[in-house]
DNA sequence: TATTGTTATACTCTATAACTATA
DNA sequence: TATAGTTATAGAGTATAACAATA
């Protein structure tokens, strides 16, 4: 494929995610289970594991005391919870609870019916190129 | 295609949708071209044809306010302009400066090279399903 | 009277600096 | 001394309510 033309998907791909990203996150919402994206970010990070305030802090690229806002506002509302971290005293953990790993299921349930519903206007030919596409945008994601 | 078939299918296009945004707008920023994203979204809707702070408002679904305040920032910056509007003398009409457009060039540039880079990384068989895909996702993103 | 745009005011999320407790 | 986390304070962004000018 010649430079042009990688030039020309890169515009294509990108404008098509950006687009799609920003559909799903707005019209995806729920009145009930609506959260802002700050929190929405951190509660998706204690998913995959539990961790201090400081690491939560890194790897969202924000400032501790920013991260200590954010967290209070998640532990008032029952979705994180806080314990002792073993072997420091300074430090805690933070946690999903129950209700934190439903309100984000619950989301994200929502952004993939959003999803689907697109999908569901495309021929089976169409869904065979898109499902063939899909690992491949699943690795340009992942670097 | 079966429905969970399709589920699957929008699941892995909607996180690998999101990750890649969510990557070029952190990883293709530019400390000496970096302007907030409600200051770019409401560039980019000017680049399109020229609007009044209501119509900006309610396309970017914020309060007038809201608009006054971004709008202000961005004239003072000198990436838009004010002129009168012919035959409403409450309204005003709002258009890219040279400067406005040439900084939203440039950050559109630096987004396509985020992308392009990482399009270099695959197969010319892999380029050749996502350039079959792309214009599929471009439907999904244009409803 | 209704609408366009702004100002007044308050709430949220961001940051840096300074503090407390612990390593 | 250095680090984890919080508190103090200030700078943007958001909103609703109230206002001026014009339709």
């Amino acid at each position: 494929m010649s430079d042009t033309d990688l030039g020309a998907l890169a515009v294509e791909l990108r404008l098509a995610c950006m687009r799609i990203s920003r559909r799903v996150r707005f019209e995806a919402q729920d009145d009930e289970w609506h959260i802002p994206p700050h929190q929405f970010s951190v509660l998706a990070r204690l998913d995959k594991a539990d961790a201090t305030p400081s690491e939560l802090a890194e790897a969202e690229k924000v400032s501790a005391p920013s991260m200590t806002r954010t967290v209070a506002g998640l532990v008032e509302a029952g979705l994180v919870a806080r314990r002792a971290h073993p072997g420091d005293r300074r430090a805690v953990v933070l946690s999903l609870t129950g209700s934190g790993r439903e309100l984000l299921t619950q989301i994200r349930a929502r952004r993939d019916q959003w999803m689907s519903s697109r999908l569901a206007d495309l021929s089976e030919e169409e869904l065979r190129t898109l499902a063939q596409a899909a690992p491949l945008l699943a690795k340009v994601a992942a670097r």
